[in-house]
DNA sequence: GAGGTTTGTGTACCGCGTCCAACAATACGC
DNA sequence: GCGTATTGTTGGACGCGGTACACAAACCTC
């Protein structure tokens, strides 16, 4: 219970002085150092928030991920689990990045790093599948299907202009396009 | 023709050097340095004949994927660029990273970079589908399903014992359990 | 105040990957 | 045979990300 030193600086007080760089010269061109330095916090207090200088970019859907695959664990049904992901996104600053991604000089780190989510979602969903019977083959395909259409409908939807159609229609449009491989 | 001092090492070299010692110590706890120490070559070497530590692993399949992402950019069928890109692994180093991961510690990392070729594949798979009139959420969503039906039949093989089953047989599987989706 | 607990900071360190300026070994024109 | 262009090899320096750790600062309870 006993509380020692408050915190000087928040979490967020990084996070933004980060994407305001990333904006500015780019995510590549931004050092670690640099982000500190604006925030006005040291160095090492930067890897007590986050763990690493991605991370500051996907946060918010790594922790979307993270209570996805518990509830894909814990025996939720994928696709709602899934729909429950997609929504967590929504505003935050990983929607900043997709779209001002080409700014940033992100493409092909932006690519990397959705590849990557992609599949971790994608391994939760296919333990899910495989505890269900499915041989681990067809449950890697449909898995991936299934991952893959969270993550197409995030980026439909940081894509769309201005007046943006509603992230759950799309996420409906995108399973239902995985599920017809059920 | 070509002039100029040959070769005095060659690619599969270095290659063998960091394939023995990712099998004795581990992919994290080997250094570029004990590499080329064991191979008789320089630092700088090394980075004459791989980008990184881990294209060592990857090289093989990364010319498989490059090829397949060519033939998909010419107009090549995806099923048919995809059968083409697996058959060409099989027998390389990669089956054996994927049979030893674990004594490499490589679980996390082969997830990853696994993650990332399939995303490489997919959004050439995806451009392709568009090219034809598909929407692209719905394209990302095949592709993606695509994709992953290459890599799952790689890894089942790779996983399956001693007499393995024809990988060819595998792809048509997975595919098969995509192509459901079409 | 003393002692414990959490946060912040400075510093040193390692390894990856880049860059570049030398140097070595070959083929070619003459 | 002799320069010369070309290509391969090497060493060194550097920047950056990320880790480890010791220590200081601020708060709590007793």
């Amino acid at each position: 219970m006993s509380s020692g030193r408050p915190r000087a600086t928040s979490r967020s007080t990084i996070a933004e002085a980060a994407t305001e760089l990333f904006l500015e010269r780019g995510f590549a061109e931004t050092t670690i150092a640099d982000i500190t330095q604006r925030a006005g916090v040291s160095r090492s207090s930067f890897f007590n928030y986050f763990s690493s200088k991605s991370a500051v970019l996907w946060a918010a859907l790594d922790d979307a991920i993270r209570s996805a695959v518990e509830a894909l664990r814990a025996g939720a049904a994928p696709s709602a689990a899934l729909r429950a992901a997609a929504v967590d996104i929504q505003a935050d600053s990983l929607a900043l990045a997709i779209i001002h991604g080409s700014v940033m000089g992100l493409s092909d780190e932006l690519a990397d790093e959705r590849a990557i989510r992609t599949g971790i979602l994608s391994r939760a969903v296919s333990d899910s599948l495989v505890s269900t019977g499915m041989a681990r083959l067809e449950a890697d395909v449909h898995a991936a299907a299934l991952s893959a259409a969270v993550f197409a409908a995030i980026w439909a939807w940081a894509a769309s202009d201005a007046p943006r159609p509603a992230l759950s229609g799309l996420v409906d449009r995108a399973l239902g396009a995985a599920g017809a491989s059920r």
